[in-house]
DNA sequence: ATTATAGGTGAACCATCGTTCACTTGTCAA
DNA sequence: TTGACAAGTGAACGATGGTTCACCTATAAT
């Protein structure tokens, strides 16, 4: 069961699509669709996929996802326990507003007190309204930085996360472009 | 014809599949199921999707991932420009094993100086040889944690990123669990 | 005024779809 | 040995799939 799993979630990543219960019968090797009938219908049982309302399969949060373990100090579970592991794709976890939103590659070390080293990537969304506290990626005076937003009152600075670089406070114009909401870093 | 395209991604995002060209043609009201056909004979065209062998639509890049800008300094490109703008998913930009990576959770910050703080997910792969250098989940005499493993010759030592704690030297048996292969700052 | 051309209608084609039913296995327990 | 049961076969059903063809507007270009 678990190889036949195996095998339709490698069609589901190629096709970008459910198989038909013809193609898991050819796919498995079965010679009769009901026999990919019936697995399906286990499948749904065990939860691992669904179907929508014209009975086409539909994945389930196992195909292509990504299992969520709690801390780093709890450490590993064992097999038995990673059956009621959580699972999420990283874009529904990191992305409120799939339109407005960018990915930014970071050069600079100005924001790397909070954590945000060069060659990172930054998700940014767009038209977000920007708070007190946000990082954000500004045009001042016609050099684009991300910074930290601070008001207080009518005052407006944009402060770096790094010691070393003074706050700017804007002269000509402020463009306030996007919202920093998320930062990712490949190693 | 945008408008158009944008409702075959809401049917996509729910669906969890491309609509067949009934479905298409009652989503945006034709009375003829060869109206959408003509429609996605021209999305093809403009490389929106694209159709397997069996003439079933699948998805192109565009749908469900996110844009990929230039670097922070680079700014925000126009919208004639943005057409021409890469995508990509998180997901397969971040992972390269699927079925041996997992999410962990951050507490503590024994690794802020290499811009991990509380709170990050961390993606780590399982069954990864461990290099030196790299920061890996490790079970050392009874406790898990993440450090920097650092080999020299014979000796293993595991580095936290941050000055305030020292160096970990293994005594009775270190175990290490997995490999951080990506970090992952939601705001 | 005439001619293209893009966009939609309506019907028809066969293949495949999901689903059901009756039947044949093999396996393991009682 | 018998019975129960999971797993696969094979055929059939109406519905829907992708595709093609002929036809019908509009609008814009010539």
């Amino acid at each position: 069961m678990k190889k036949y799993h195996a095998k339709i979630i490698a069609f589901y990543r190629k096709a970008k699509r459910m198989p038909s219960y013809g193609e898991i019968a050819r796919l498995l090797g079965f010679k009769s669709k009901n026999a990919a009938y019936k697995l399906v219908v286990k499948m749904v049982e065990a939860g691992l996929v669904a179907k929508d309302s014209s009975g086409k399969i539909i994945p389930k949060r196992i195909f292509g996802e990504t299992r969520v373990l709690g801390t780093v100090e709890a450490g590993f579970p064992s097999p038995a326990e990673e059956e009621l592991i959580d699972t999420i794709t990283l874009d529904e976890y990191l992305i409120k507003n799939k339109e407005a939103t960018y990915m930014l590659k970071v050069s600079g070390d100005s924001m790397i007190d909070a954590g945000i080293k060069p060659g990172d990537i930054v998700l940014v969304e767009r038209n977000k309204p920007p708070k007190n506290g946000d990082i954000v990626i500004a045009e001042v005076d016609g050099n684009w930085t991300m910074k930290y937003l601070r008001k207080s009152g009518r005052q407006i600075t944009l402060a770096p996360g790094n010691k070393k670089f003074k706050p700017i406070v804007p002269e000509d114009e402020l463009n306030i472009a996007a919202v920093v909401t998320a930062v990712v870093r490949k190693y």
